[in-house]
DNA sequence: ATGAAAGCGCTAACAG
DNA sequence: CTGTTAGCGCTTTCAT
């Protein structure tokens, strides 16, 4: 700006005004201070405004595991129509591991972000009650903080799991198999937790056997159920915690020649799950509004809501497609 | 660091240096800072470092559109393996039209990010040339820039399609159609034009009813196909320009009940091509390889480099899964 | 309608 | 080992 105002012979201030769509500029000299704007290729400095208007950068970060599933995809829509109705940018990056997930959320936060969305896989977030205290509104989507209040999106994942182990049961199963990763995630326990007390519901004592957990990736699932099905009492029916599992599962039950023997319910919908054969049964929850509702309880925070920490659960429902309503 | 220099009773550059981890301050006097620091939850501004330190911010952007495809998953993967070797945030925008691409693109550089890598949308990119002259290096990936001279990664497009088009005439099929999304899309032009090449090479006349592009969404390519298919001269085989086409297909092959009549080779390889039925041939590139060599360009441009513009090809490979190998 | 001065939080450059 | 001074590029405040 100084550079402007040296060749327009105006102050740094006019130029800032003008930048800025500020009144109290002649049209004249607006018009002059522009063209060698233009002819510099001048650009505002967002690093030196946001330093000084305190208040705010326009800006909310989102932190998650880029991952090729309609989650993502779907979740980044809904905040993002939100922020574009609040005129904010959103900027996301990635956590691969809990230790990338703590050095990028302090360095968004070290940024001055108006506030953070986190998809989290770290098991402790209490490090972030130091940035909560500087006044960094937080809020958690999908999995809740751990060791930390804060507000919290979360999906019906003990309900979901449980009408899909029901839907199971009344089809006449009762030896139902949950294979899923991540046993320690909190999604998954509590779709482990589903399972269990709709096995329970239906006087079935769950046998630990069935009960396949931390088989990451597609592989994993497809290695586990393939073993189960070999096995001396193999199940009739199988629950997947996430979709990589249940595609997992679909490998192994038609390899296995099992795909119109043995009924499948995974959680989470995904792209293709009506086109395989048979079409596949899922507990599906709607992500563009978690995304939606995340956003906007981020946005109340920012504009000076300070009611306690909060958690939204939003319902599943069943999509019965073929592969769930295979009979015992 | 004001706070913490008072409380102590030593100046803000002592703070500073240990803050940074910077030498030259007694191990008593460190501690003590440091635990003044942590008592007042202190985080340093890095936006005020980043406007002090001219020189870096250690961030790198990535523009793009997201979606739930292997290819937002993998291109990011690509980028934050070599991002995270030189110690760099990726912070990653979405560009869902041109304007809101053009507006994110303005945006992370007025935030003086250290270097940005686009997967273009927009029809024209002129108006980053002012960007380019402020130093901000930029790197294209998957399209080309339009009218802005900048490095590009693509993939061979045309061998692609060339190589798709080249074995389903090795089959026999003469009456190949070709369905796709955004005809305007600087790849989906490639790779039609490598289609009709091919056909050209094999002596056939591309006949134009058989070329239905801008077919946005898999529901769009369905209906194309399903049209094709009852009209009065169908073809025998399929070439599709992206996998949301490739799955709208599949759908109305399966719905016609034509998917072991009808040939189809799909560009793009996805997740669960392999479980269709039947399996899905595919052309398909390294996309991991692709995000890598996009950020290695832009880490060598901030280093320095200022050869001139650039476009590296990544080559492609045909996939035979079952689908593009029925013959005519 | 315009501008001068001060300062956002930090670090570079130079003293001591 | 420690501190002082200046200034990054912008906006706020207050004059004119």
């Amino acid at each position: 700006m100084k550079d402007i105002a040296g060749r327009v012979g105006v102050s740094v201030k006019s130029v800032s005004r003008v930048v800025n769509g500020e009144p109290g500029v002649s049209p004249a000299t607006a018009e002059r201070i522009l063209e060698v704007a233009r002819e510099l290729g001048f650009r505002r400095n967002d690093l030196a405004r946001n330093l000084r208007q305190q208040d705010r950068t326009g800006t909310i970060g989102l932190v998650l595991r880029h991952s090729s599933t309609r989650f993502h995809d779907r979740l980044v829509q809904g905040i993002e129509d939100v922020a574009e109705h609040h005129g904010a940018l959103v900027i996301t990056a990635g956590s691969r591991t809990p230790e990338r997930e703590r050095a990028t959320l302090l360095a968004l936060s070290s940024r001055r972000l108006d506030g953070l969305l986190v998809v989290p896989i770290g098991a402790d977030h209490s490090f972030l009650a130091a940035e909560q205290a500087t006044g960094m509104p937080l809020v958690f989507v999908d999995r809740p903080p751990r060791h930390l209040a804060a507000d919290a999106i979360l999906a019906d994942d003990h309900g979901g799991a449980r009408a899909a182990v029901d839907h199971l049961v009344r089809g006449g199963h009762r030896r139902i198999a949950v294979i899923g990763a991540g046993a320690d995630l909190h999604t998954v326990r509590e779709r482990v937790r589903g399972y269990r007390s709709a096995l329970r519901a239906a006087g079935v004592e769950p046998d630990e056997r069935l009960v396949l957990l931390d088989r990451e990736g597609r592989a994993a699932a497809e290695q586990a159920v393939t073993d189960l099905l070999a096995g001396a009492a193999p199940p009739t029916a199988l629950f997947t915690t996430n979709n990589v599992s249940t595609i997992g599962a679909t490998v192994a039950l038609r390899r296995a020649g099992a795909e119109r023997r043995v009924a499948l319910v995974g959680f989470d919908d995904f792209e293709l799950a009506d086109l395989l054969d048979p079409p596949l049964t899922v507990v599906a929850h709607d992500i563009v509004e978690m995304g939606r509702r995340a956003a906007e309880q981020l946005f109340r925070r920012i504009d000076g809501d300070d009611a306690p920490a909060r958690t939204d659960v939003l319902p599943t429902r069943l999509i019965p497609r073929g592969s769930g309503e295979i009979p015992a």
